[in-house]
DNA sequence: CGATCGCAACGAACACTGTTCGCCACGAAC
DNA sequence: GTTCGTGGCGAACAGTGTTCGTTGCGATCG
């Protein structure tokens, strides 16, 4: 390679390194080039730096892909509610969603790994929860709507971005990481129940309201909900 | 280690290596240690074996996982149809195939990535659509009602699995290899039209006659029907 | 103005992964 | 008793995520 000299030349205006634009790269390259192809490395040369750079910024590439999520999220623009028109709101909020994640085949997948807790997925939730509530649900039915909700809107985005893009599979990690990985996710897990009582009612006040049955029920219970709601839907098809 | 001398003894009556074999190994890790410790080299030290002795009897890792998961798939059991009781058969074979997927935590997510179609699925999906068709739904929505459940059983299965073990999002391949698997996928999606027409109808009576829904459709026509099956859904619930 | 300090950036390395190549040795056939 | 075919596998390749220790730049202090 050239040597150092007038490194100031050979890279112009090399914008400083930020988590924006880690975050901004990362979604180029899965536009691009699929979600496989959204490697530290990858990335990294695509900032023209090397991978060890990124983790000033992002603690790993899981916490990256997150990021990427809820910036995608954040493009959705969410109208004010009108709880007449509840049904035709909240089926055009979920278009929109699935929408914006399909552009970035791979992005489903992340969503569905763990229940995201991002502000612009906070805020989806909220907007969701105020439909479902204005519906006439109450306010458990709400609750575990809003979440089937979520896995639907993961699981399309994640089956149709396996058509629309290049295909996922692989495994990353060693055995022992993958236990302190379980650990964590149950210790981050816990911290999502606080994270809903710790919620700003203010900025989210039908999460904050139903926090409780958030996070209630067996995992018995919501595959039961989930069965009958969609048993309940096909019946009322036209 | 051990000279090679007396292998015979040292390894007193080793199993001959088979497909069902390094299946059997694969769900044996898969339970015990999850998806990410399901490597080519765990499932060959399972086996007594190296990791080039699997390619035998499995072309890849995908494949491998696509065996485990038919195999547990076909280990769940249909009862024969009661068209009276529809509702109840639905919701209870769900239940059961959720419950026998959530046993192997991670194998929700390989039947996410792209519609099964080994024989234990298709006589399960054969199974459901006879009960849709049974609940008076139209072969158009049967098909697709039977596309969401499928879907909803993997999502399901895929998020209580990252509870249950291990946490999954690595990624794997180079990304020109990535370009091949896309094309690839899209060649196997072609078969899976003809496939789902090539049926035998005697196996599968309802797929075989319902082959041309199950693929009709625009992808926003069926994620319309989605959303306004759960809506439906929410307002039928108690 | 010059020296020093802090910290972002990074090159190299580690421990893995899936997959393939080519050799080796064992059992069967002649 | 010799030869042949084939299943099994050791070693290697090209990747991956992540970490360690150094480097070099910019700002602050004397």
């Amino acid at each position: 390679m050239t040597p150092a000299r007038r490194s100031t030349r050979s890279r112009p205006a090399k914008a400083p390194l930020s988590e924006e634009a880690v975050v901004a790269a990362g979604l180029r390259v899965l536009r691009q080039e699929g979600l496989t192809a959204v490697t530290m490395r990858r990335v990294a040369a695509e900032l023209d730096t090397g991978p060890a750079s990124l983790y000033v910024y992002v603690a790993n590439r899981d916490e990256l892909l997150h990021q990427m999520l809820d910036a995608v999220v954040a493009t959705v623009r969410l109208e004010p509610a009108d709880p007449a028109r509840w049904r035709e709101e909240l089926a055009a909020t979920v278009t929109r969603v699935v929408h914006a994640l399909t552009e970035y085949p791979g992005l489903g997948r992340v969503s569905l790994g763990h229940i995201p807790t991002g502000p612009a997925w906070l805020e989806l939730f909220d907007h969701v929860l105020g439909l479902l509530l204005a519906g006439g649900l109450s306010r458990q039915n709400a609750a575990w709507a809003c979440d089937l909700i979520a896995m639907h809107i993961g699981a399309v985005a994640f089956e149709t971005g396996v058509g629309a893009g290049p295909a996922e599979t692989g495994g990353s990690g060693a055995a022992q990481d993958e236990l302190q990985a379980a650990l964590d996710r149950r210790h981050e897990n816990a911290t999502i129940e606080d994270r809903l009582t710790g919620l700003d009612p203010a900025r989210y006040p039908y999460l904050a309201g139903c926090a409780a049955e958030l996070s209630a029920g067996s995992a018995d219970a919501r595959l039961a909900f989930g069965i009958r709601v969609l048993i309940n839907g096909f019946s009322a098809a036209p």
